[in-house]
DNA sequence: GTGGTCTAGACCACA
DNA sequence: GTGGTCTAGACCACA
């Protein structure tokens, strides 16, 4: 369910965090669903405990999961809707700033070509590239 | 010097800004001078002293020119190099939504979608659509 | 969950979004939470929609929330890391100007006698003054 | 007329704009009178000619010179105006500012130890500090 | 229903 | 005269 790069230049929390937040985006993991223990996930993918630890805590900040002490941690009730609100932030922002860019007159094409290196660097991370 | 199209369906205060920005960074407006007062510029442009407040409000946050009420409003002294570093910080931002885009798992094609489509609606407004 | 102070010397729009922001700070507005309609809050606080706008639109400028068209506004999912990023970044800004007012030979006591009366204008407004 | 100090952290060249705009801000210095050439004033205050260089051309940059070539390099008619306006420039942003760090809710004891430090810095530059 | 823009016009503070 | 705020109310696009 997970691969991790681990010569990617984006760090492995991050990996993980974005498969997690993939997984939930497909239904994969459904709200309510319990996610791997910290220890079984770090055997299973090789990962450092304290690396996945980070992953974990910051799905939790960012309300996509919740920890029962003791019973584990468990997909947010309202995990898909809030990552969807976010994916919506962020396209709003793009825009915004897009007309921005629009307006100080950068043509369409330097905006483009920053957009595309950016994204390549983020989802490659470059492994063997 | 300016050039409103009411039937545009870029608003009237973006167009404004446009050209206020466009006259600074040819240097028509030059730091210090002073800028056409809401009320002046209102009836000459046939436009509502509201909607100039609007430029004017926004072209003061993006430190470009400041009010010095009773007495005018001016061009900052810095407004030419605010201008050039506002477009860097523009592409700054723009890659760094781009980035947490990637993370979130959004396809290149639909951003550059989200992206191209701000801009044609910034740039050209389509004065009889 | 606001008040407003209709005879404050503070400007309305100043006063609301002064409150979201404490809101937020304070957890109150979480983030992906929606914000009341520019109509319905406008009716609640008796207060004009155009001036609910203009707060509104302020706070979106700053990151803090987002609007989707039809559907509402929401709380952005950075909004508290936004707020204690921003207050950083005034500090430096405000560190930076005083510097090119040093340099341009303003003595400290009127550059202090600006910052705290203009801190007094924002915090006070003398509700019967 | 002019004194440098070699151990401020305040560069060189920057000492020499403060102080020709403070003499141009006193009236020392007046539109249409000519400055010192480049060599003669870098011997007086043993100084290298392209730090003078410098400070002139910054100087010129902001509209307080103008080089007539041959004939050496005069103050401008509206220098005394230019300079003021820059300060109120500055005093308008130092006080938006400040509203909006007394909107977050900064203490103002915070915002006055901030600007005041800024400006020690600035000022002395820390000769023997 | 939602947000966004614009006009018309009053009123205030400041100089 | 200058800028700034606010109300009242129309109208548009989007869903």
């Amino acid at each position: 369910m997970f691969s991790i790069d681990k010569y990617s230049r984006v760090p492995i929390y991050e990996q993980i965090i974005s498969q997690f937040e993939m997984h939930i985006a497909l239904g994969d993991l459904a709200p309510g669903q319990q996610l791997p223990s910290v220890r079984s996930l770090s055997v299973e993918l090789s990962v450092n405990p304290n690396t996945l630890q980070k992953a974990y805590a910051e799905l939790e900040r960012r309300g996509l999961c919740y920890a029962a002490p003791g019973n584990g941690r468990f997909i947010s009730p309202d995990a898909p809707e809030k990552l969807r609100r976010s994916r919506q932030a962020l396209l709003v922002e793009i825009a915004k700033t897009t007309t921005e860019l629009a307006q100080a007159g950068i043509p369409l094409g330097d905006v483009l070509t920053a957009v595309s290196s950016a994204y390549e660097s983020a989802a490659t991370g470059g492994g063997r590239a």
